[in-house]
DNA sequence: TCTAGGCACTGACAAATGTCATGGCCGGAT
DNA sequence: ATCCGGCCATGACATTTGTCAGTGCCTAGA
């Protein structure tokens, strides 16, 4: 009997999940929690074997939550699952410990396979993800102009950026500038589109 | 019996989804599609009595299936899922014929209520987002302000959407100032998160 | 019929944006 | 020890953007 951990912030999705699960013999899901922030609480009260984290969820994301998970409790296998095949994802999701990366439009009877291939100690990855992963590379972009892109995400002025960040505002201009030239991109929100499509952001 | 036809382009939703409403007694998955453009179709092959229509799909989207679906077949009630609860999204589909409106983070407990409710006869809308829906109001943009804001949705600059819309680049401007004005918001980029969020693109 | 409002355009202006050259500071690699 | 690259900043420049005023066309409603 395999246990499951489940955490993906949508209750219906879960619930869902849960009750796909629930349907092969040898699996049972002992926690359901709707937060990164509780997954290793969870885990920590109800040992599981494999724990089922989305990527998108408020507070911490499924990332944060394996690699805080991976601290404690090494033990338990972690299977990220996630709507957007970013490339970037898959890479993070990888160096935080995770053992597979499953997205939300593979068939659904393929779902229990990966829990208990992951079981078993292999690795389950997307592979037309992967090849899409080694292509993009990993991010280009520095730690600041990552930084400076993600606050000029919601379409705030440079001025803007630059009160937030305590920069000054030509500062602000030259990491947008240079974020824009490493992306390919020919504008700010152009620079925004690419980035958030690799998983850079 | 109640018979249903699923749409959700997410494989594993959809089989998640299947699983969930197959343990309820009364309630038979009789279709299941990933494409809006299949709606009508699999609805003319297995009538059933209420169509699970996710919101989010490539090409024909769930709201204009439910038209197309209420033109062929007006007998199947509609109830649309959807992920992101978006004022706009709610109104277009009440406009579209849909009989409920059930967002993704809903308990999972309440998706078999609400498909029978709606094969009563009732209407199922979510209080929270009915209120929203309320304040927020039809969108202030015109059939061109809308236009030419999705066309800036991608970063393009005024010269590009110009050319694409067979417009001036000062026309393109001219939409844009306004449509910045009827939002609230101060760039163009706001404006398209602020639309966006509202359902109005 | 008149009128209001959406749509399209022009021209002009201030502000924001993207680019470039330049320089200083720091930490890690050679 | 030196060099390189990331980071922060300045100043200057051309371009783009957002705004405003004014014009005209067309359609639907009073």
């Amino acid at each position: 009997m395999i246990k499951i951990l489940l955490a993906d912030d949508q209750a219906l999705v879960r619930g869902a999940l849960s009750a796909l699960l629930a349907m092969e013999p040898d699996l049972e899901v002992v926690a359901e929690v709707g937060s990164g922030d509780l997954v290793v609480d969870a885990a920590l009260e109800h040992r599981p074997d494999v724990a089922l984290l989305d990527v998108e969820m408020p507070g911490m994301d499924g990332i944060a939550a394996a690699a805080a998970l991976r601290g404690v409790l090494p033990e338990v296998k972690v299977l990220i699952v996630t709507t957007f095949g970013r490339p970037g994802f898959l890479r993070r999701a990888l160096q935080a410990g995770a053992s597979g990366f499953v997205v939300k439009d593979t068939p659904a009877a393929e779902l229990a396979d990966a829990v208990r291939r992951v079981h078993a100690g292999l690795r389950v990855v997307d592979p037309a993800l992967a090849a899409d992963s080694l292509v993009a590379g990993e991010s280009p972009l520095s730690p600041r102009e990552t930084e400076v892109l993600r606050a000029a995400s919601d379409g705030s002025t440079a001025a803007a950026i630059a009160a937030k960040l305590f920069l000054s505002e030509g500062t602000v201009r030259n990491h947008l500038s240079s974020a824009i030239g490493k992306t390919g991109a020919a504008t700010r929100a152009e620079a925004v589109l690419i980035a958030t499509e690799n998983g850079w952001l």
